[in-house]
DNA sequence: TTTTTCAGTGAACACTTGTTGACTTATTTG
DNA sequence: CAAATAAGTCAACAAGTGTTCACTGAAAAA
């Protein structure tokens, strides 16, 4: 109970530390997991309607193993909303290091991250389908990461001269609109099937008026009127 | 089969066609399986982690009996998205049929729908579950409903003379863009708790907000552009 | 080399699941 | 009244569930 480590948790391997073979086999296998909720998840079924035996099943191990890894399905939950939103970040990292011109900046940057979401589809379905059915701890988590990425959005829009006349609260309140019409639209697309190109490009379309209006009635704000 | 009515899916008791002791029985049986999924869906749980044979013991009756009135859980998943949207419709029509002064006319707008979904708690938070997590035939009647319902919005806001300048595709674009806002305010106050007066205020005053901004865009709007 | 660690195994457990078929019993019909 | 209808009951089923425990065997530590 003192010096020893138990490392039920993978706290150590999933940071993937020392990385011997051991950690790399372990590695491979809470990878592996992922991927089998995730590749369980697409279509029909949910996350809170899949077991964990199936998860271990599709992952190639038998059901014991799942819990040298995971301390149950909420746990693994868990670790897929962080899996999922470091796929986000590293998009939106991306995004800044390598900026858009500013005509059809924003025709451009819905493109960019609707296309994303499609190269990225089982990630972004989870996120849409544990939302709101989820458990509160995985909602929660969800909630959090999308403040987070509202919050992002709008230190990204303060500098832009047209937005002077917003203070931060109400630049937060534009930004959650655009995140939200966002992520309806990629809702929308998830749920389309991926041949239909007339109905992907509608739902494209229909976003980017959606934020040109957004911004249109922002160039018109009056913060604390 | 020609002459026998089998009567296995509650289309006549449904909607109480001729109203004897037994229908009348019947159709309490019916609410009272529609009720107990809702139940059982309040809080952590989403209607596709339950199951059968629970919603059968909360509305009191043994499990074999469900099958008089649904033919499995989708089945009843379907009732439950038009029992909703059936208290959705409603709350328009009245909202159509005492319309408020036009001073505030969207803060009372916004106020007026999210004090009502509090007021319908279960029927709003199994739509929120399933929109996206549910099985396809939820997901798409529930996509059609929420369609529908942003059409009537169109319709409703067409004749405000600032919005001249929308055409048909471009007002129902914005009545998304409304829709959408209302509904994220919705889920959001759905998993706050219900004492949290000053957090249902803040989104409150949030979706208020980007509403107007909205509407502020609109004004400067031009069709074709 | 010997010992320790630990990811993965295999079997067993006590339950819950959807669905079935033959039944009862109150209402409806003729 | 007697016959038919059908909502609800009861018991049984095969299959799947989460979790446990003692185990094996290869990698890591000594």
């Amino acid at each position: 109970m003192r010096l020893r480590k138990k490392n039920n948790d993978d706290s150590e391997a999933a940071s993937g530390s020392s990385g011997g073979p051991r950690d790399e086999r372990k590695l491979r296998t809470r990878r592996a997991l992922m991927d089998a909720a995730l590749e369980l998840i697409q279509g029909e079924r949910s996350f809170s309607s899949i077991s964990l035996r199936e998860v271990a099943k599709v992952a190639g191990v038998v059901p014991a193993a799942f819990y040298r890894h995971f301390s149950g399905m909420e746990d693994l939950g868990l670790a897929l909303v962080d899996d999922s939103f470091r796929t986000l970040h590293t998009m939106m990292r991306e995004a800044r290091s390598a900026p858009l011109p500013p005509s059809n900046l924003i025709a451009n940057s819905v493109a960019t991250f609707l296309k994303y979401t499609q190269d990225h589809r089982p990630h972004f379905e989870f996120i849409a389908k544990e939302r709101y059915s989820g458990s509160s701890a995985v909602r929660l988590a969800i909630r959090r990461e999308i403040r987070l990425w509202t919050s992002e959005l709008a230190a990204d829009l303060a500098p832009f001269p047209k937005l002077k006349s917003f203070n931060g609260d109400d630049l937060r309140m534009m930004a959650g609109l655009v995140v939200n019409t966002v992520i309806a639209a990629t809702e929308l697309i998830l749920d389309v099937d991926t041949k239909d190109t007339a109905e992907v490009a509608r739902i494209h379309r229909n976003a980017e008026k959606q934020i040109m209006l957004i911004f249109l009635g922002a160039a018109a704000w009056k913060s604390q009127a």
